[in-house]
DNA sequence: GTGAAAGCGCTAACAC
DNA sequence: GTGTTAGCGCTTTCAC
């Protein structure tokens, strides 16, 4: 049967559109047995409002834009991040009915600002959310905004009272991760930096610096090396520290996957871990839990990022970035197998 | 400025809107003058067609949703699994201007039927790419079907000539693995089931079976265990296998976590990969690559096969179930460090 | 409380 | 080649 539009429902009930209409939006002002009524033909005719004709007429959509960067290698290490992202956008749009769409791109494209644009203006999603690093871009956050959809920035690198984004507390932790080693008697602790268009990674190594500080312990350039958040740099780098003779007892790196190529160089050069060496991650991703020994690291809380981002999008509609200061979820230290007492 | 429409391109080009939409949609039957005219009025006035209207008017959208199980578990290992096949649908997306709407379901409820068809007729999407194992339901098949949105379905389980669908040749390459492994002198070799809810896993140990035969070698229940698709179950399945007398001298996992899972109980036993075992996996997932030994496993075309499903559905529309015969992706074996000549 | 009428911004069918 | 006329199925506005 050809699908029940919202005249059909109105004639099987004996009343206007318009009615039919407040009864499926949940408006006020229906008489309690007119609403039966209507909702009896609903199920009847098995109606289904058609979302497109409720667009075009309301000139807003129930769907929400997650748009991030897609390094788009051959699986991503990124993985993780992405789908923790998803997931937290998935459960504020599921409570409300809304769906997710997806839109990763690539920061390095000339034309992302254009792009995005067009998304925006095509599909007009109640609502966007704008994950790290394109998140720290003027010109993209700009070219959303000019449009006047929704935004929220997710770890944002600047933040302002009265505009709403959602970050965690990357430095800090960072800093009683550095704390934790140092407790535990290491005094040569190294860190691996990351990339560099990463705000957030930054962030991490200012934190290291703090919790050198705050241990007593000094900073010293020898310990430091830098990576691009990829295995392969981290094996770089841990060779690099680790084949001389002063080596350090603790590494220290910006991102998990960094970590991971620290594991696999001490295993080939017989380095005992965590017996001879601690090393700590920053991400929780999936890996960490998989190898052994599993890996100490920092959980950032993504998901519930993500899924804050969302709800307000979705409760606050064009209000979103107005009013609202910006939110700081904290993260979680995560200590596992990886790291122990200073040999 | 208030966003200009079909009729202010119309008014300034000095045409009417039928041409307009015709120069937009590339249709034929336009003077190059003529085109070149509206082509400026559009660039002039930035005008970008709205999505909704045309939606509603011509019945169809530029929306492919991807549909899949979602264990939802705390990051689920899956991720990979997921990322890689949206990965394929976006890339189909971004050739032809789609969007990717993803919607995550659990297999388990009641009512994923009900969800999937509110889905389907709200947001009327082109088409509906459905992964396994999903795509094995007949319920939830039938209940897409009966919308008449075009549906593709993933690895599935059985497959109909004339009835377009998309899958890989589990079956065989998991016999060329292990045939793979008896070449190495292999010829205690264990299997370790997976989740029998996945049909695609009950293809992988028909194909180990099938391998053994090939390679002259007996088939033996002892040295077969039932996992569940976990790393946890691979561990309990690997301690099983390790611990007695006789044991064997490779392992084969229906999937990368439980072989992951072995490699973990390898080292806490002391037992050196590849040296003293070969350990195998399915799936290609991103741990692999991470580990060392990084591990020997079998790539299955994920993303191509999304990929292939969502441009059937671009291309084919409503006549995409009909008429193509189903299609079927080849893996290919990844062969590292995880395996080597039998001790 | 309820309904009538007027769009929303396009595409489709057909006339010219 | 190009334009005219109807919708698509809702929400909005405002009258009752």
């Amino acid at each position: 049967m050809p699908k029940a539009t919202i005249d059909d429902v109105a004639k099987l009930a004996g009343v206007s559109i318009k009615t039919v209409s407040r009864v499926v939006n949940r408006e006020p002002n229906v008489r309690e047995s007119t609403r039966k009524r209507v909702e009896k033909a609903v199920a009847q005719l098995n109606y289904r409002p058609n979302q497109s004709a409720r667009n075009l007429a309301s000139h807003r959509s129930k769907l929400i834009g997650l748009v991030y960067d897609d390094p788009a290698a051959y699986e991503s290490p990124s993985s993780g991040y992405i789908i923790r992202l998803q997931q937290g956008v998935l459960r504020a749009c599921k409570e409300n009915n809304y769906e997710l769409l997806i839109h990763p791109c690539d920061m390095r494209d000339k034309d992302v600002s254009k792009q995005l644009r067009d998304l925006v203006e095509q599909v007009r999603p109640a609502g966007i959310v704008l994950a790290a690093p394109l998140s720290n871009l003027p010109g993209i956050v700009r070219a959303i905004e000019s449009t006047g959809t929704p935004l929220v920035r997710l770890s944002p690198g600047t933040t302002r009272r009265g505009k709403y984004s959602v970050s965690t507390n990357d430095r800090d932790f960072s800093a009683e991760m550095t704390r934790h080693l140092a407790s535990l008697g290491h005094t040569k602790i190294a860190f691996i930096k990351g990339n560099p268009a990463h705000k957030a990674v930054g962030h991490r190594f200012l934190g290291y610096r703090d919790g050198l500080e705050q241990s007593g312990l000094e900073f010293s350039e020898r310990l430091v090396a830098q990576g691009d958040n990829s295995i392969r740099s981290g094996e770089e780098c841990a060779n690099k520290l680790l084949t001389r003779k002063d080596r350090p007892t603790a590494i220290f790196a910006a991102n998990d996957d960094m970590a991971a190529g620290i594991m696999r160089v001490a295993v080939r050069l017989g380095i005992d871990v965590p017996g001879e060496l601690s090393v700590a991650g920053c991400d929780d991703i999936a890996l960490t839990r998989q190898i052994y020994p599993a890996m100490t690291t920092i959980r950032q809380p993504l998901a519930a990022m993500a899924e804050h981002a969302a709800l307000a999008l979705i409760r606050n509609g064009a209000n979103t970035s107005r009013d609202l200061d910006p939110e700081v979820i904290p993260a979680e230290l995560k200590i596992r197998e990886s790291t122990g007492p200073a040999p």
